[in-house]
RNA sequence: GGGCGCAUAGCUCAGCUGGUUUAGAGCACCGCCCUUACAAGGCGGGGGUCACUGGUUCGAAUCCAGUUGCGCCUACCA
């Protein structure tokens, strides 16, 4: 009884199908009481205002891998899920909405305009979450979690308010990043440095009561409104004479002083430079040193302020064209030099930022990064690649205190309290009715925390810390993280830090950073480019299957992947390959069930299939254990295409079409029993065909409930697959004799062998029929007494010679070329070995097993070689 | 300035601790084939002085050093 199934798999409806079937079942759902082992993954939440790229997609492809992997092993897994509540982005994108209708978010208020943040995450928020869905994923969703939710905000309040008891968060007056056009501050590692083609302006200052002038360099000219000195280094003999004298800040008419300090580098520039405190961190230290005044010359916008002259109300772009007019005009811009140098940029919106005073909140960091970088040190965490360890420590050694607070609405609002009497600070967990020092007023600080400063606990405030749950207890620490490596520092490893101080464990054992998706031509993906591939467009056209092959099997360990739109038919290519293998296995059984496999009547094919089928268990799964998906799904790949599919399947159709139902019966028992197992090693990478197709085929409710097959040692066959090795061989010979010869498949033709090896003639004689069906041969002749015919095509495999007469058939010169071009290869290869074996040194120094192997070369080389003039020889003969 | 990575077929990449490979795969290309799973396929074929230069070694695509090119990260480059 044959089944109707359609010829091309059509995944449409297929995937949603499934995904609603696992979900109703609550395969995803983990459960803290169980008495398996554990594996926790938790996802790097992406932003609420987020919507899925190509790097979600890889990222959260690779995390399932696992999960269903280990979930398939036996553990308990669980795939934590969620998003954090990106506070600049997604305040942007509210404030973007407000514009339109004319408003700015302080015609709201505060109070409606976070109302107004919350109704936009609930209306539109959140796509990713969906589309996520699509890819295939087995989170968690039950438990899935948000930065700003409930249980999420009183951990981010219980760290502050606890780092804060400990000495670890201080409020000070210092630069910090600031973004002019977010109006707020921003952390180190939210500073995008660019290099820029900028300019060195050389600008003269004359000098008081003299005719001459000292001439310094900057890059932002502006900032001289706010200049409170000229530096010079001590040492430098070209400005002894000015140290102390008084000089004219042009424009303005200020007199500044001319000091020395260490940090000036007599070789950059001119050697003397401009000091202005509040708006670069260097001066700002400088001042600090010699106590200069600190002149902030900006307003929180960008714009100048009132110290800045008649310059005030100008943008500070305006404002730096003007003053180069002003001091062109003045004689003063001496010279301008095209100069290349970095500029941060805010990270969300791309302004430049500007070093700027201002008071801010700080994590003293010292003293966390030590802890995190020893759990590093001391393998608690392995990083993979680990290469990327030098690169975490030396980051970690070089940290600086962590800005986290920010000039937003969006976000946890900073539990310090200002006396309004006595103005002392209380930073407290509950709201204090009054100033513990003298009952006076509060008020709370209007600032938030960093979006980091909450998605740092993730690996603990999601499992509902600080609450003492059963998942906390089960699941922490979790197992292992997968990450784009570009978001090291922003979040691994301040993960590392709290899950240190608060959990006194590391938050995870192993991180898994994988590579940047980029486009063709190796650029990163963006919307500005517009080079972004939408990873559920492919889904729509390929299967969400066929996205995740495809991402994985180009993605080298580690290293960025290069992707372009038709690369997906690589995946449509492989689930199809399934389905048709499916198709054929499934057309070939009728509903009965099948035996189990009866190892006494197997023949080499089965013996075969069965060795190379545990070898691709084992590696495989020691590919995935070791972290190497790529290679785990290459090898899948390697065994599933072309071992199974292009040599046994084709092996077996004699045994299904021959009528003979025991011999069906062990092929098909085989057949089924490699199949389900190989569907299982690929479900992890791609779920959906593999769960229809297993389930289709084994009446079983799902794949997700059965356990991954394992390796066994007695099953690898060596002497097996040493016999199918040559029968390969053999039959490739054929094959490419046939079609380098044009002989059609209609044309069957009769193959003589000729070998003094009885052992590899009496392998071909009891499988015979493998030849025959995969060469097309009429029959076989064993060191036949028949003559050699003269007209033949011919081949040397392992020392037996392969002859296929073929009078009138073949073309005698290109089987001269053929013959030619097969010799010279194999003289080269011989010659090699020969040198080698002439070679004292070498004799003398290799091990005996190398020698040994270099030896049995030589002889099948030249035995070859000679074989094959022979056989030139009868072809000219013969014409 | 410091660090890291990459450089193998036209393209994207394998090739782990040096010797079973006469350097592989996929795509692209060429030829034959709609052979009763699959043309989204099968079979076969062409194509590489493994970036360059030295070194270690009996032996190097593989290890070391340097050079060049590209990329990334990092930095208090006025």
């Amino acid at each position: 009884m044959k089944k109707e199934i359609s010829k091309i798999y059509n995944p449409k409806g297929v995937e949603k199908r499934w995904y609603d079937f696992w979900m109703d079942n609550g395969f995803f759902h983990a459960d803290p009481k169980s008495s398996k082992e554990f594996y926790t993954i938790v996802i790097p939440p992406p932003n609420v205002t987020a919507e899925l790229h190509i790097g979600h997609a890889l990222n959260s492809t690779i995390q399932d891998i696992f999960i269903r992997y280990k979930k398939m092993r036996g553990y308990e897994t669980l795939w934590m899920p969620g998003m954090d509540h990106a506070g600049i982005a997604t305040q942007n994108v509210v404030e973007r909405q407000l514009a339109k209708e004319g408003l700015d978010r302080h015609d709201l208020g505060r109070e409606k305009f976070v109302e107004r943040v919350w109704e936009w995450k609930e209306e539109k928020g959140g796509k990713i979450i969906q589309q996520l869905k699509t890819l295939g994923l087995a989170c968690d969703w039950d438990r899935e979690a948000f930065t700003m939710d409930e249980q999420r905000s009183k951990a981010v309040n219980e760290v502050f308010v606890s780092l804060h008891e400990r000495g670890y968060i201080y409020r000070a007056k210092y630069i910090i990043n600031w973004c002019p056009r977010c109006g707020t501050a921003l952390s180190d590692e939210e500073a995008e440095h660019k290099d820029i083609k900028g300019h060195l302006w050389h600008i003269k200052y004359p000098i008081e009561d003299s005719a001459e002038f000292v001439t310094v360099a900057t890059t932002r000219p502006e900032t001289m409104l706010g200049d409170s000195a000229i530096a010079v280094n001590p040492d430098d003999e070209r400005y002894k004479n000015l140290i102390g004298k008084w000089v004219i800040l042009p424009l303005l008419n200020r007199k500044l002083k001319v000091i020395t300090d260490s940090f000036v580098d007599p070789d950059f520039g001119t050697g003397a430079v401009k000091v202005t405190p509040a708006h670069d961190p260097n001066d700002f230290e400088m001042g600090e040193r010699h106590g200069l005044e600190q002149i902030n010359i900006l307003n929180e916008d960008g714009t100048l302020n009132e110290n800045a002259g008649k310059y005030s109300g100008l943008d500070r772009f305006e404002a730096r064209e003007q003053i180069l007019k002003d001091l062109e005009a003045d004689r003063l811009l001496v010279k301008t030099e095209e100069h290349d140098h970095s500029v941060a940029h805010c990270y969300r919106c791309n302004t430049i930022i500007e070093p700027y005073l201002s008071e801010q909140w700080f994590v003293k960091i010292g003293p966390l990064a030590e802890k995190a970088l020893d759990a590093v040190k001391s393998g608690k965490i392995k990083l993979h690649p680990k290469k990327w360890v030098k690169t975490y420590n030396h980051w970690m050694e070089n940290i600086r205190d962590w800005c986290i607070s920010r000039q937003l609405w969006w976000g946890h609002r900073i539990p310090a309290y200002y006396c309004q009497e006595c103005g002392e600070i209380s930073v407290a967990r509950e709201e204090p009715e009054k100033c513990p020092h003298c009952s006076g007023a509060l008020k709370q600080d209007p600032d938030v925390l960093d979006t980091w400063f909450s998605s740092w606990l993730w690996p603990f405030s999601t499992l509902g810390w600080p609450d003492k749950t059963a998942e906390l207890k089960s699941f922490y620490p979790t197992n292992t993280l997968v990450t784009g490596n570009e978001i090291l520092f922003f979040w691994v490893a301040r993960m590392i830090m709290s899950g240190l101080e608060f959990m006194e464990d590391v938050p995870f054992s192993d991180v898994y950073l994988h590579g940047i998706v980029r486009d063709e031509q190796g650029r990163k993906m963006s919307k500005s480019l517009g080079n972004g591939i939408d990873p559920l467009k492919m889904a729509d056209l390929y299967s969400a299957d066929a996205v995740r092959y495809t991402l994985l099997s180009l993605a080298p360990e580690g290293q960025d992947i290069r992707i372009g739109e038709k690369d997906f038919e690589i995946g449509r290519n492989f689930t199809n390959k399934i389905w048709n293998a499916y198709r054929f296995i499934s057309s070939n059984h009728d509903d009965s069930e099948l035996p189990e496999i009866n190892y006494e009547q197997l023949e080499l094919a089965d013996e075969w299939i069965i060795s190379r089928y545990n070898a691709a268990i084992a590696s495989i799964s020691d590919d995935i254990e070791n972290f190497r998906v790529s290679s785990a799904l290459d090898n899948a790949y390697k065994f599933f295409w072309k071992e199974y599919c292009d040599w046994y399947l084709e092996l077996i159709k004699e045994r299904l079409y021959s009528g003979d139902p025991e011999r069906v019966k062990t092929a098909l028992s085989v057949a089924v029993h490699v199949f389900k197992g190989t569907m299982q090693l690929l479900h992890p990478f791609v779920p959906f065909i593999t769960e229809e197709v297993y389930t289709a085929l084994s009446g079983e409710k799902s794949i997700m409930l059965s356990s991954m097959p394992t390796a066994s040692e007695k099953l690898v066959n060596k002497a097996a697959e040493e016999k199918m090795s040559l029968i390969q061989e053999l039959s490739s010979a054929v094959r490419a004799i046939r079609s380098q010869m044009s002989v059609p498949p209609s044309v069957k033709a009769n193959l003589l062998l000729k070998s003094d090896s009885e052992a590899n003639l009496r392998i071909i004689e009891d499988n015979r029929s493998y030849i025959e069906n995969l060469c097309k041969l009429d029959s076989i002749e064993f060191n036949g007494k028949s003559e050699r015919p003269k007209l033949a095509a011919t081949d040397v495999v392992k020392n037996m010679e392969v002859i296929l007469p073929l009078e009138g058939l073949i073309d005698v010169d290109l089987e001269i070329k053929r013959l030619n071009k097969d010799l010279g290869s194999v003289e080269n290869a011989l010659k090699a070995v020969k040198n080698k074996l002439t070679n004292e040194s070498f004799m003398k120094n290799a091990p005996p097993d190398i020698v040994e192997k270099e030896r049995q070369k030589e002889h099948d080389f030249s035995e070859k070689v000679s074989k094959i003039k022979t056989n030139l020889n009868w072809l000219t003969d013969a014409s």
